[in-house]
DNA sequence: GAAAAACTTGCGCCGACTGAAAACTTTCGC
DNA sequence: GCGAAAGTTTTCAGTCGGCGCAAGTTTTTC
């Protein structure tokens, strides 16, 4: 959490924050993120055009920064879970210990999800960087269970927990009171280990 | 399969397989789809750059081309099996209907699978028609499963379905002479009925 | 066999993105 | 503190992918 930063590290990553921001805050506003052109992006977080494309490939990496910052977290989390737990359970629990209901507002992700749902580069975007998680994560689960990265194995159970992990996700966005988050997750998951076949009754 | 068509839709389909086909030779012989442009594509396929662009979005759907017809082939068959079979059955033979061992030869799938594991651009691209699959059948799962598409169960099939066929496709081109591929595909779908949590042993 | 519908093509355009060099800011050694 | 060095931002010019449009061509229809 805590990483040892200089000014200069600081304000970049306030720059690149607030250019996601910006980014969000403007295809709300438009009602899409295609009515958004980069420049807007970057004048709205007061930097030039240029500097906009520095820290981001396309105004959808913008948008999904975010994503980003919390995959980033996942990462760490699950590294030093997996070291002590059972690799499933490690998974969970580090989705869980997200605490993505935490860290944003549940109008604001309600909206961010639907911001990806109606734009298909959006939706791309969103895919490949789970891909990229994947790629970044199946060494870590192929260590804990002993097995090789391109085995049949992790990659299934990595597979299986990026896919409980996103569905219980929009699952408690679209019915936030429903039941907390970490319950959602809990269960899904679960799901997993009994066999995929018959549903759990909820 | 055999789909009544005049002279002109089985042209369209022609020049679009062309397209496609012209893509891969391209992007195979310069090593990287990046250091194709649409001009040569179109060029070597016989046609317009505009045509091309008529057809395909970017280079990288027409690369993709592929995808979306055994996407499309195999959407077709679950959507008839899923009126006789538990829907894990239909899912699993769908994917073992589709026969891609049978589609392609081992050489090319590896090829492409190379191209696109080396192109950020592709591996997104793939990933968001992934997303299209699934949102394409979730529908027919929820149906069968007497589930609504926002449920919870009917994703998580299907999630761990396309998993399940993704990474005993991919595990199969890289070792196509240890097993023939659809007794991977079983034993990969197998995995999912006891629960993920504990390896099916090799 | 002519009119209608569908497809192809060339042209002009816009918007996303990149490279290079100049201006500026932070850092570091003394 | 101060000045050189390293890093960042900006301006500017340019490339490239992709799209709308309208004219030309092919297929379909009756």
């Amino acid at each position: 959490m805590a990483e040892q930063t200089g000014l200069r590290e600081r304000k970049k990553a306030a720059t690149k924050a607030a250019l996601g921001l910006a980014a969000f805050r403007l295809a709300t506003e438009k009602g899409g993120l295609e009515a958004v052109s980069p420049d807007e992006i970057a004048a709205e977080a007061g930097v030039s055009t240029r500097t906009f494309h520095n820290y981001f490939h396309s105004k959808e990496d913008a948008l999904l920064h975010d994503f980003n910052e919390v995959a980033r977290a996942l990462l760490a989390d699950l590294r030093e879970r997996a070291r002590h737990q059972p690799i499933w359970d490690a998974l969970r629990d580090a989705s869980i210990g997200l605490h993505i209901d935490r860290r944003f507002d549940v109008a604001t992700m309600k909206c961010r999800e639907d911001l990806v749902k109606n734009s298909p580069t959006l939706i791309t975007v969103q895919a490949g960087k789970f891909i990229e998680l994947f790629t970044a994560a199946v060494d870590i689960v192929a260590e804990a269970t002993g097995t090789d990265p391109a085995d049949l194995y992790p990659r299934l159970v990595l597979g299986s927990a990026l896919v409980a992990m996103k569905v219980a996700n929009e699952h408690w966005i679209e019915h936030p009171q429903h039941a907390p988050l970490a319950e959602v997750i809990t269960r899904t998951f679960a799901q997993f280990e009994t066999g995929i076949t018959r549903p759990i009754t909820e």
